[in-house]
RNA sequence: GCUGGUGUGGCUCAGAGGUAGAGCAGCGCACUCGUAAUGCGCAGGCCGUGGGUUCGAUUCCCACCACCAGCUCCA
């Protein structure tokens, strides 16, 4: 007999040699009927895995994270058995479980289109009918290799080489199709019970663009199929949210083809809201010891090249002129780093002048490839609250920390602090091309950034290859609707261009030495974080924030001149306030002002001619009854002074 | 840049190898109204752009442009 300890802290006999899913049985029904694979000692093993020793058993059931990945990532394995039945001859490259459903990569002879789709669902259907059970088998590396390459599966055998040499070599088998996987998996096919392909893409191999671009099938599955179907209402709901629908919708922005792929049009609602954030972000910076520059939208090459970003960077800049045609070649400008620099050399700096903290509301002009725009979080010219801090090496520390204290501000007053996540991005020693060949200061600089966000208690995930040519980052992430990640604020240390730019400072001892630069953004890309933002409140801003705090709505047109002394007031105090004045229902004024989310609505008619009262109507919580004029005003310019949420 | 999808009045969407329709928005008139859509009428489209096939294309084919999802890249 072997002793089981349990998530529950009891401890089960069991013969030597039973199976999981044997013992699971015994301790409870339900839960045999919903699990779909197990910890034994912290390692995932699946249910017919025998135990023959004392251990801990931790059943995994769809509701753990876990259990999640196993449901999809077997999911994953039909779709391919349904796959390889449809299309014989089809490669197998790889087919993780994601964070919401599976996909799986296969070299096809020609991409899959959307018809495909329904039909590898279906035939994905009669795989869960058939019920088939999925048996775990162990192969010697050679055999593992013959195997896969008889079949001529070159991505797979790729990956056996490349597996550690004490690595087990496992495969899974369900009916005729077999694929190498590290598991664990459900027991059979038939335990899935609901399973939708969500969409199709072309991904590279390794995600490398160099590569062989593979399709991708992206989809999601669940034990019921009522699961599924929240699952999708939740999907559908996300997408009213989308930044790029409603943002449009409430005329905060617009493109227009003429003008360009990537260049949106703020509108005046839209350009209202950046005013607001940047006139905030800019007090901050001041209060903080920043001074500001104004500094050029473009520069000669040789500015560049000196910079590094004529090396690193020249695909993402908009470059005017040629050097063939000798021409002068200048560059908008991507980054305002190597400007804030000259600045910095236009007079020998004394330790006494540092830190010197220079911010600029920087409008940049980056040259992004056609398929990666998106509304406003991904566009080719951007205004960013970029700034450099340029200390000595003593000052780094404190000075990393300042920045985190204003960004850690910023993100408190604009409520999101809950909706990021950090990621300490660090380059990349193979990738030759992108970073500067420095190793010794990218081991040193990534050494210092992460002491400093230990020390922080910042919780972080290191990112490899996600570092800028010339330094590592603190990036700030932003999920959007769709649940893809993008960077809202950065912080980065710069060890190349105090080199490049032989930037220098005197220190006590009269000696010329090197200083640190701090890249940063204390808000991010303006565009970028209105993006954020509409889609954090779905369009309904905190009041400081609403492009129109205040509609006015007269009853009828009796009221109109009444009505526009309101506002007026307002007007005065810095509300911003509209009248409706059209001839209108006053439910219809309503249902408009209520739909173009401003937070307050005064409803004016005779009563509150007479009495000089005004019914106030909140966006958030409805009909709030009369109130005092000069009382209603207190309140709403205590709500936008404070910043309230 | 790559893979797949989409492109019809301001918006949401029908439609079909014979030359375009609805709702909402807009405009006009009437109603002067109390907390999420008053009624009637009018106007609005070279069916993304450019080629090709055809007696005839918005519909079929090709190229380009833009938008959407993903990959790569990135604030």
């Amino acid at each position: 007999m072997i002793k089981v300890a349990l998530k529950d802290g009891s401890i089960k006999e069991f013969e030597k040699g039973i199976t999981v899913s044997e013992a699971v049985k015994e301790i409870s029904a339900a839960l045999a009927r919903e699990a779909v694979a197990a910890e034994v000692n912290g390692k995932m093993v699946d249910l017919g895995y025998r135990l023959n020793d004392d251990c801990e058993l931790k059943v995994l059931t769809f509701d753990d994270k876990e259990g999640k990945s196993v449901f999809w990532h077997t999911t994953s394995h039909i779709m391919a058995q349904a796959v390889k039945r449809l299309f014989p001859g089809t490669k197998l490259a790889i087919g993780p479980a994601i964070e919401n459903g599976f996909y799986y990569d296969f070299d096809v002879q020609t991409p899959f289109n959307a018809d495909d789709l329904t039909k590898i669902e279906e035939e994905i259907q009669k795989i869960i009918k058939e019920d088939l059970p999925v048996e775990r088998f162990v192969l010697s590396r050679d055999e593992a290799l013959k195997i896969e390459q008889e079949n001529g599966e070159i991505y797979k055998a790729e990956l056996i080489s490349e597996l550690p040499d004490d690595a087990e070599i496992s495969f899974y088998r369900q009916g005729e199709f077999t694929d190498l996987c590290a598991g664990p998996h459900l027991p059979n096919t038939g335990r899935v019970k609901a399973v939708k392909l969500l969409n199709l893409a072309g991904a590279y191999w390794r995600g490398n663009e160099k590569n062989k671009m593979l399709q991708r099938i992206y989809g999601v599955s669940f034990p019921k199929r009522s699961m599924l179907d929240e699952h999708l209402k939740q999907l559908e709901e996300a997408k009213k949210r989308d930044h790029n629908k409603i943002g449009r919708e409430l005329e905060l922005f617009m493109t227009s083809e003429p003008v360009g792929q990537g260049l949106p049009l703020l509108m005046p609602k839209g350009a209202k809201v950046i005013q607001i954030l940047q006139r905030f972000v800019e007090d901050e910076e001041e209060r903080r010891g920043y001074v500001i520059t104004k500094t050029p939208y473009m520069a000669k090459s040789d500015l560049y090249k000196i910079s590094g970003h004529w090396q690193h960077y020249k695909d993402g800049m908009f470059i005017i002129g040629s050097e063939e045609k000798d021409e002068e070649v200048l560059a908008l400008r991507p980054m305002t780093c190597p400007f804030q620099f000259m600045i910095y050399n236009s007079k020998l700096r004394s330790y006494r002048d540092l830190p010197i903290r220079m911010a600029e509301t920087s409008t940049l002009f980056r040259n992004e490839a056609s398929g990666e725009m998106h509304g406003l979080i991904r566009v080719r010219q951007f205004t960013i609250s970029e700034g450099h801090l340029i200390v000595t090496p003593e000052q780094l520390e404190e000075e990393f920390m300042g920045v985190l204290d204003l960004i850690n501000y910023i993100m408190d007053t604009l409520g999101i602090k809950e909706d990021i996540s950090y990621r300490f991005s660090k380059w990349d020693p193979n990738n030759k091309e992108k970073y500067i060949d420095n190793p010794e200061a990218w081991e040193d600089t990534q050494a210092k950034m992460k002491t400093i966000l230990d020390k922080v208690g910042i919780p972080y995930q290191e990112a490899d290859g996600e570092a800028a040519f010339y330094g590592p980052k603190l990036d700030i992430q932003f999920k959007n609707v769709h649940g893809k990640e993008d960077t809202i604020i950065t912080v980065q240390i710069d060890f190349n261009s105090p080199e490049c730019f032989d930037m220098t400072y005197i220190d006590k001892n009269n000696e010329k030495k090197r200083p640190y630069v701090i890249h940063r953004t204390s808000i991010g890309c303006y565009e970028r974080t209105l993006a954020m933002l509409i889609e954090k409140y779905a369009g309904a801003f905190p009041t400081w924030l609403a492009p129109v705090q205040v509609k006015v709505l007269p009853i009828s047109e009796n009221q109109i001149a009444y009505a526009k002394q309101i506002a007026d007031k307002l007007f005065k105090l810095g509300v911003r306030v509209e009248v409706d004045e059209r001839n209108e229902k006053i439910g219809y004024k309503i249902r408009e002002a209520q739909l173009a989310k401003i937070p307050y609505m005064l409803v004016i008619g005779e009563r509150e001619m007479q009495n000089g009262q005004l019914a106030v109507r909140s966006r958030k919580e409805g009909d709030l009854g009369a109130m005092d004029t000069d009382g209603f005003i207190n309140k709403l310019i205590t709500e936008i002074s404070t910043r309230a949420r």
